[in-house]
DNA sequence: TATTTATAGTTACATTTGTAACTAATTGCA
DNA sequence: TGCAATTAGTTACAAATGTAACTATAAATA
């Protein structure tokens, strides 16, 4: 008479399917590997990766900038930038014209000798990732990672206005 | 002179081209978007919610059985179970037979009566995000998710063994 | 010019989550 | 049987992150 495990209550529903639980399964794995090249290796978190990134691509954005580049939260990148500075790894300049913003570039020495040592180590990753994957199916990835991401800021944007 | 933002220090990254970051942003946006459903509506945060989804689809299942099936940690589903229990959503009686182990069910009451409100809301979710897909898109991006969460795994794997 | 409004960034508080240490119960094995 | 090793689940501590309130500066407007 054991079939308690199969008593569904008559809702079909496998968490296991469903679509934001697996992505954020994807993401979760992912991250996990990638994020042993920085924080283990260079005791740095996710955001302070992320920051570090976007300033080696872009010196002297703000923290406002980086903010809207990364799509990361305002508090977190405030976060991250002191603790970027304290390391050494940024360093942070008054704007001439504007008093409240403040320029960010990673520091000549520390600050892009770090970037130079994590990015390859990150495209490494990527790439033994993606290697799993044919020509095409990258291309069908990225096309569906984009899609998904505009669909899914579409649905948010209509529940937001009820 | 300003081409500072240009100066990218040799090297080629952008943030917005990295697969893990895309990954993150995307599952991040879904989550935001569908935990509104549970989370405003309901009180339940996102693992709270996945264990109920669970226990739903199997009753009876332990902590540690619900932790596997969901792929979450130890220590978070044993914090979202008790609170379950004291919104009276979960029951939990002791194991005949392992007095360690706690058996769970959702109750009668309450608890069927929130997973089949939450349930739809789910689907509608996921169905109102796919309906950017076609169905070829839609059998791509399962066997792409597939793949790649093979592949992280693989990769974490190899990494974790140096 | 004076006053309101907006913006950049920080700080404070609460919530969430992970790591590690812990308790209780069971299993393996000498 | 008796002791060591596992396992289920909890608790304690630390780190990360979001919301809201705050400070300082700049822009808008009256």
């Amino acid at each position: 008479m054991n079939q308690s495990a199969v008593k569904n209550l008559n809702i079909e529903f496998l968490l296991e399917e469903f679509l934001p639980y697996r992505l954020s399964l994807l993401s979760n794995t992912v991250s996990e590997g990638i994020s042993v090249a920085y924080r283990k290796q260079h005791g740095l978190s996710v955001t302070e990766w992320r920051v570090v990134a976007i300033l080696g691509r872009f010196p002297g954005l703000t923290a406002s900038e980086v903010m809207e580049r990364g799509a990361m939260d305002k508090v977190p990148v405030s976060r991250a930038v002191n603790k970027l500075q304290e390391k050494g790894l940024v360093d942070r300049r008054p704007h001439s014209e504007d008093r409240r913003r403040l320029p960010l570039k990673l520091t000549a020495a520390k600050g892009t000798n770090l970037f130079h040592k994590i990015v390859p180590k990150a495209l490494a990753y990527e790439q033994e990732l993606l290697s799993a994957l044919s020509e095409d199916e990258l291309a069908g990835l990225n096309r569906l990672i984009q899609k998904l991401q505009a669909s899914a800021e579409n649905v948010n944007r209509m529940v937001a206005d009820h």
